[in-house]
DNA sequence: CAGTATCCAAAATGATACTG
DNA sequence: CAGTATCATTTTGGATACTG
């Protein structure tokens, strides 16, 4: 499952529904370069691993919803708060890095 | 960057290093089913990184260790973090999932 | 021991067209 | 709108042999 998450689109469709749930479309617009068959595959995965969860509404045009289940948004928290780790140390590390002379 | 991380192997060689510094044959060893290949390939995209560091020893056989930097200590750990959170808690949804059916 | 180079197989991905 | 099917391409991974 770890997989599914690390994925190289996995990471962003958790991501991009952290903050509120997502028509199919919308994930496809937030998340650039990704294509339809990459996102219903990941999304299916998700689903499976009962990391999201989709609703369907029979309308017409029918309407599909994505959202973080409970386990979902515990994952997505812990994804961020890593992506947003990184991002700061990772700027931080780029300037200057007085830690390496010390492991020596 | 985040893919070097989430990528296949990465995150199983950053975890491997979590606990102290290991040589190259000891990690192929570690992480198994992992080709010196990849391990070779993934080492040198996280030395890169600044996440893990590098240090020959100009012996005869040649003695080649690996461990994390102060940077890849706080990537592993929020790893490790979530590896862990994933583990404890996959186990009990599989078993009963009542957050489900609180969504709707 | 610690790699690198090469070649090959397998898997992931993308573009496009199509369906209900 | 929300997908699926198909095909071509790209990427990844592994086995093996070779080097210092």
């Amino acid at each position: 499952m770890l997989d599914h998450i690390t994925n190289r689109w996995g990471i962003w469709v958790l991501l991009g529904l952290r903050h509120r749930e997502l028509r199919f479309f919308e994930l496809r617009d937030r998340i650039e370069g990704i294509s339809e068959k990459m996102l219903s595959q990941t999304l299916r995965q998700l689903v499976a691993d009962n990391l999201v969860w989709r609703r369907v509404e029979a309308t017409v045009p029918p309407q599909v919803t994505y959202g973080l289940t409970e386990f979902g948004k515990g994952a997505a928290d812990h994804l961020g708060g890593m992506f947003d780790w990184i991002r700061l140390n990772a700027a931080s590390m780029m300037e200057d890095c007085p830690e390496e002379a010390a492991e020596g």
